[in-house]
DNA sequence: CCGCTAGCTGTTATCGCTAACATGATTTAT
DNA sequence: ATAAATCATGTTAGCGATAACAGCTAGCGG
C-alpha cells in the first residue's frame, strides 16, 4: 500500500476510461446527454480507481463551498443540541455541509470571530441558533449577501427566521393556570438577553392582562440553582400566591425542590408549569404540566428554508412553530382555605 | 456594495502594496525573513481591501483542508454534546475546522455514509463520539493514512483512544455501597452495544466478585422510563435487595420516581447511585449518589491529542480519564430489621 | 574594486476541477 | 445529395493559492 500513495484525479480516471477527463466531469455533475455507454466506462473506471473528487478543487473553480454554518451558543441544553443534530442531518440531506461553531453568546468578540471562522470557509449560508439578539446584526453586517436565517427571534418579525412560537407557548401556559382558577400567578423568567426569555414574558404578561390580572416577575436565568435559591426565598403567603409559571423546567425543577424541602406541597398548595418538556419530566415528583416544543421540525424547517434560499428556490421568509401544552399533575385549581 | 462584487484575492493584495503576489503569501503564512516595512505594506493592503485568503485554493495546493471530522452519534445526551462541543472549541483553537457529522449508531450504512461524507472534505483526522463498536473499525478501513481517536473505548487497550475509565467509576460506585455494608447489590446497566455500558458492567462486576459478593444484573438502556418500568416491576424483597447501582442518572430517576410511587424509601429501604452527575441530580428527592465525568476534559484531551498527531508532534496514544464518586444522599448504610 | 554570500523579493509551474468554446460525427431538412 | 442543425466529446484557460527556484541588492573579505 505505499506504493502509488497519490489519490486519482479526473485525468487518471480519463486516461483509464480513454475519454478526456472534461467527460469525466459531466459524468460526476450528472450531465444529462451523453451515451450512456461512455458513461458507463467512465462509472467503471472511477469504481475501478476509487476515484473520489476534489472538493477543494471545484470550490476554488465555482466558488461554491457546500458549506454552511451553524452558529451555537455554548450552552448545552438538549433543546438547541437537538436543533444543530437536526440542522446537520437536513443539510447532510441537501448535499451541503455543515459546520458547527459554538460561541459564547454573551461576548461579542466570541461571536464575531466565530463568524469570521465560519467566513474564512466561504459558507453559503449561515443558521443562528444562539437566542440571543446580537449575534444576528453582527452576522448579517458581516456576511452580506449570504443568507443568514435565525431560529427564534419572535419579536423582530422583520428578520429571516424559523421560529418556536414561545409568545403562544406562554400564553398557553399561563391561560391554563388562569382557566383552573388563579389568579395570583408569578413568572419566572429566563435571562432578559434571550429572545425566548423575552417572548415567554410577552406571553404571560399578555395572558395575565387580557384576565385582567396582574403579571408579576421574577428575573431568573435558565439553571436548576436559581430555580432552588428563588424557591428557598419566595415567600407565597404575602401576597398570597398559588401558581408559579416558570420559564423552563430547570427552574421549575429547583422549585419542586425548594419547594419540598418547605414542606411546601405542589400542586395542593401551589401549581407550578414549566417550559421545554423535558424527558424527565413525566417523572418528576409531582409530573410536570409543562409546555413543549419540537425543536426537531424546528431545525429541519430552518435548514430546508436556508437550502432553498441558497438554491434560489425561494426567499427567506418567517416560519413559526406553535409549542403544545402538556398538562401533568403539578397543577390543580387553587385549594380552597 | 453593488459595484465591484469580487472578493479580492492575493494579486489584488500585491497590486495594491506594490509587490509580488509571492511576498503577500509569505505574509499569510507568517514567512520569517522578510523587511518588517515590507510586511507592513502588505499588511495594510490586505487591511484596506478586507482581504481573506480563500481556504479552497491553499487546500488544493497544499492538499491540506484544516478540516477534522468528528462523528457523533445521534443521542442527544448532555454527556457527548459537552464533548462535542469542547472537540470544536480546541480544533478552533488549533487552526482547525471541525466539521460533525451524526450518524445512527445502530446502522453500519450510516456510519458508511458519514464517513464517506466527511473523506470528501478531505479530513486530515477524525474523532469518534460513537460509544460502539462498530463505527471504528469501519472508520479505520475507509481512512487509510488519517489519524483516527476514539472517545471511549476501554476494552479495547490496542486503540488510539481517550477514554472516561468507566470500569474506575463503575468500581467506585459499587464500592461505596459495598462498604456502606449492601451485600445485595443490582445493577441496572445500560445497552449492551455501549463501550460505556459494557465498561460498568465490568467495573461493578469485578467490585462485587472482589468482596466476594454476587453481581446481578438487569439490562437496560438509557432511558429514564426504562429505569422507571423496572422500578415499577422489580421485586426487591426475595430476593431481599438493599442497594442498585444505575448505569446512569436517568436509570437512577426513573428508579427514584417509581420507588416514590411504590411507597419504598429511598434511601431507608434502599439506596441508589447514578452515573453522570446530570445537573438535575443534586435537586432530586433525595439528591442522588452518582458519579461525575468530566466531559470537557475529554474533549479536549481528545482534540488536542488529535491535533498533535496530524502535525506530527506525537503518536496517538492511550489516555484516560477517572471518574469521581459524588457522595449525596441517596445512600446510606442498610437498615436494619 | 571585484566577487561571493546572505537576505529579500519576484517568476513560473502546478494543485484538480469546471466553464466556455471548439471540433468531429451524425442526423435532419431541403 | 448537400448545407444546416444536433449531439457527443475534446481543448484551452483559469479559479487563488503555494512551492521551488531564480534574480536582484547589499555588505563583506581579499
Amino acid at each position: 500500500m505505499p506504493a502509488n500513495s497519490k489519490q486519482p484525479n479526473i485525468y487518471d480516471v480519463a486516461r483509464l476510461a480513454e475519454v478526456s477527463h472534461q467527460t469525466v466531469s459531466r459524468v460526476i455533475n450528472n450531465y444529462q446527454g451523453m451515451k450512456p455507454e461512455t458513461r458507463e466506462r467512465v462509472e467503471q473506471a472511477m469504481q475501478t480507481l476509487g476515484y473520489r473528487p476534489n472538493l477543494a478543487a471545484r470550490a476554488l473553480v465555482t466558488s461554491k463551498s457546500n458549506i454552511v454554518g451553524i452558529l451555537a451558543s455554548d450552552t448545552d441544553f438538549t433543546g438547541p443540541a437537538m436543533v444543530v443534530h437536526k440542522l446537520e442531518k437536513t443539510a447532510r440531506k441537501g448535499g451541503f455541509f455543515a459546520i458547527t461553531t459554538s460561541i459564547d453568546p454573551d461576548s461579542p468578540e466570541s461571536i464575531i470571530e466565530g463568524i469570521d471562522y465560519l467566513q474564512k470557509l466561504g459558507i453559503e449560508g449561515l443558521v443562528i441558533v444562539t437566542p440571543q439578539t446580537t449575534a444576528v446584526d453582527i452576522a448579517r453586517d458581516r456576511l452580506r449577501g449570504v443568507p443568514v436565517i435565525t431560529i427564534d427571534s419572535m419579536y423582530r418579525m422583520d428578520e429571516q427566521a424559523v421560529s418556536m412560537d414561545n409568545f403562544a407557548g406562554a400564553t398557553a401556559a399561563t391561560n391554563h393556570l388562569i382557566e383552573l382558577g388563579h389568579s395570583q400567578i408569578i413568572h419566572i423568567s429566563g435571562p432578559k438577553l434571550w429572545f425566548e426569555s423575552n417572548a415567554r414574558i410577552s406571553g404571560y404578561s399578555s395572558a395575565m392582562l387580557s384576565a385582567s390580572l396582574v403579571p408579576k416577575i421574577i428575573d431568573g436565568d435558565w439553571n436548576i440553582d436559581t430555580g432552588y435559591r428563588i424557591g428557598m426565598q419566595l415567600n407565597i403567603d404575602q401576597p398570597l400566591t398559588t401558581a408559579i409559571f416558570a420559564a423552563n423546567d430547570y427552574l421549575a425543577m429547583g422549585l419542586l425542590h425548594a419547594f419540598r424541602l418547605r414542606g411546601i406541597l405542589v400542586p395542593e398548595r401551589i401549581s407550578i408549569v414549566g417550559f421545554d418538556d423535558l424527558p424527565e419530566t413525566p417523572y418528576l415528583s409531582p409530573p410536570l404540566t409543562t409546555v413543549r416544543q419540537d425543536f426537531e421540525a424546528l431545525g429541519t424547517l430552518a435548514m430546508t428554508l436556508l437550502l432553498d434560499t441558497i438554491n434560489g428556490q425561494r426567499l427567506l421568509g418567517h416560519d413559526r412553530l406553535i409549542p403544545e401544552l402538556v398538562v401533568r399533575d403539578s397543577t390543580t385549581p387553587p385549594s380552597i382555605y
